[in-house]
DNA sequence: ACAATATATCAATATATCTTGATTTATTAA
DNA sequence: TTAATAAATCAAGATATATTGATATATTGT
């Protein structure tokens, strides 16, 4: 049956529960799959910060990983079902402001 | 315009993210617009619980309230825009097992 | 094996949310 | 106006979640 229980749909809620999470979806929704790094410069945000919230969208079922050596590309898991989906439609009608996508390793930029 | 704010969004969804909450929207949908005491006695609730349950869910857009005498009916109210509608439509299919209502004032059954 | 780098996890603290019991407010009826 | 009841609010404690800096893990290139 279709019908999910009450433990999914609360945990892809309070995913969406935090206005960093929605931004990282809003973020990578826009841009497609981006590596923690160009996240962390992008959205200027320490990594132990990001890395925690998109865990915590993965594991609710909004992101996908995929790695490749050491890094670790995240983007939006496809398909998504019907509350998700929904879910980000909402997220896509925010009006709100992204900063610029920037990538890491444009320049000898070495974030700690 | 139609877009709402990121606010407004995380109102929507803290709103949604609680079991207890979840369960009301549920029971109200299910069973139209209850006085709280009726809730109360169906949920097994204490009284303050409730309340402050039935108001996160009104200013979050999902209840609507009508007061008749000391009675508070809360209901859900409509219309409903596209994502709430969406969210109550999920927790319409969540496979929840509710209590049945009863009402208060069946028997001489005063609640503190 | 070692150094360098990307990411994940941990520990401590701060902040927010939930629960309960007590109190307050408001309405009705005597 | 007083008593009774419904509902809202408040105060205190418990639990959950977010943030930061430090540490651990894993991969790559030398």
């Amino acid at each position: 049956m279709l019908s999910e229980g009450m433990e999914d749909f609360l945990k892809s809620v309070s995913a969406l529960n935090d206005e960093t999470r929605v931004m990282l979806l809003r973020f990578l929704d826009e841009h497609g799959p981006l590596c923690v790094c160009d996240l962390q410069v992008s959205l200027e945000m320490i990594q132990s910060r990001l890395s925690r919230h998109l865990k915590i969208l993965k594991e609710a079922g909004f992101l996908r990983v995929e790695r490749k050596g050491t890094w670790a590309y995240y983007g939006l898991r496809s398909p998504l079902d019907r509350f998700r989906l929904e879910a980000l439609e909402e997220i896509r009608h925010l009006s709100i402001v992204l900063p610029p996508l920037q990538k890491a390793d444009d320049k000898e930029c070495f974030i700690s």
